[in-house]
DNA sequence: GAATCACTACTCGGATAGGGTGTGTCCGAGTATACATGG
DNA sequence: CCATGTATACTCGGACACACCCTATCCGAGTAGTGATTC
């Protein structure tokens, strides 16, 4: 899986931790966990197709969250990332050569398709289940001192 | 994921359908799916290390399954192939930088990798309780006529 | 005729190149700010 | 003193190289079979 997914979770929480006040700049995210900066402007690019995020140019600019992160859920966020495209992709071998089966598409009546796809199924299933905020729930009640230590890191300058 | 998955998934059920009577050549289970046939070689031979199939040398060798499939997972099949990493591995990002966690293991205290962890486990747990005897019962009920193509046609020369 | 031995042909096994996707970087388009200037 | 225009600095956005892993391939190690040879 793309590296950029867990890069792009965390820089979600620290959105929402430090406030909607003002945007912060991809700069700054990327300070804060010693990451490549222009990469991770990619990365967030993509979040703001995907509307996960808003983003404002110039000076005072930066990224803020498009909507709560009740609203946004794990799954949002690796279809922004990685693609909607599914890990295991049936290339159809069982429609190639002799053996091939002649009615109807191939992938329709391929069982290791269907099942490789159901344990898909319950992987996304369970990641749009789990919103942000129950993340972010979580990880408060693990580090309670935590938010207050990212918000006054990024309030200073 | 790895594309060699969906072709040791269906050697193996292919195997399973010729029986065990004799060992069948990567070429021809390669060629029963118009499958390159060294790197259709090279999966097998992950299957063979995983203990999944026997391999013998020489004339009249080739790949026999190593146990019924009944005790073979799709689980076993993709570690094999894929191996043991998780997709989304937690790069502990949080323990870098300014905001550094100092206390013991970053990860523990993640609330993403944690969640992350959780949607992969409902999906391992999806693939290690499916054996490939159930995958091949679901392609017999939609292809009755399957087991008996695949049986004459490796028969033949 | 039967056993033995060497040879051959065949198959797996690991080591060796090529391509595609992620990874990382750079510079240009656009904008709010600040300042200088004129009324 | 206030409004206006301009220059400036800053940020996102997309275009550009690099690297690694998957894909694909080849040749060598090992073995069962086959035939000739010998007793």
């Amino acid at each position: 899986m793309n590296e950029g997914v867990e890069w792009a979770l965390h820089s979600c929480l620290n959105l929402a931790w430090i406030g909607e006040e003002r945007a912060v700049t991809a700069a700054r995210l990327a300070a804060y966990h010693e990451l490549p900066a222009p990469y991770l402007n990619k990365q967030l690019q993509a979040l703001v197709r995907a509307g996960i995020l808003t983003s404002v140019s110039g000076p005072r600019g930066g990224f803020r969250l498009a909507r709560t992160l009740d609203r946004i859920t794990l799954m949002d966020v690796v279809v922004a990332i990685e693609g909607p495209d599914e890990a295991f992709r049936c290339t159809e071998i069982i429609g190639q050569g002799p053996g091939a089966v002649t009615t109807g598409r191939p992938s329709a009546e391929c069982a290791i398709a269907e099942a490789m796809g159901r344990a898909e199924l319950a992987w996304r299933r369970e990641l749009a289940a789990r919103t942000l905020a129950d993340v972010r729930a979580q990880a408060e009640r693990r580090a309670p001192s935590a938010p207050d230590r990212i918000r006054r890191w990024f309030a200073a300058a």
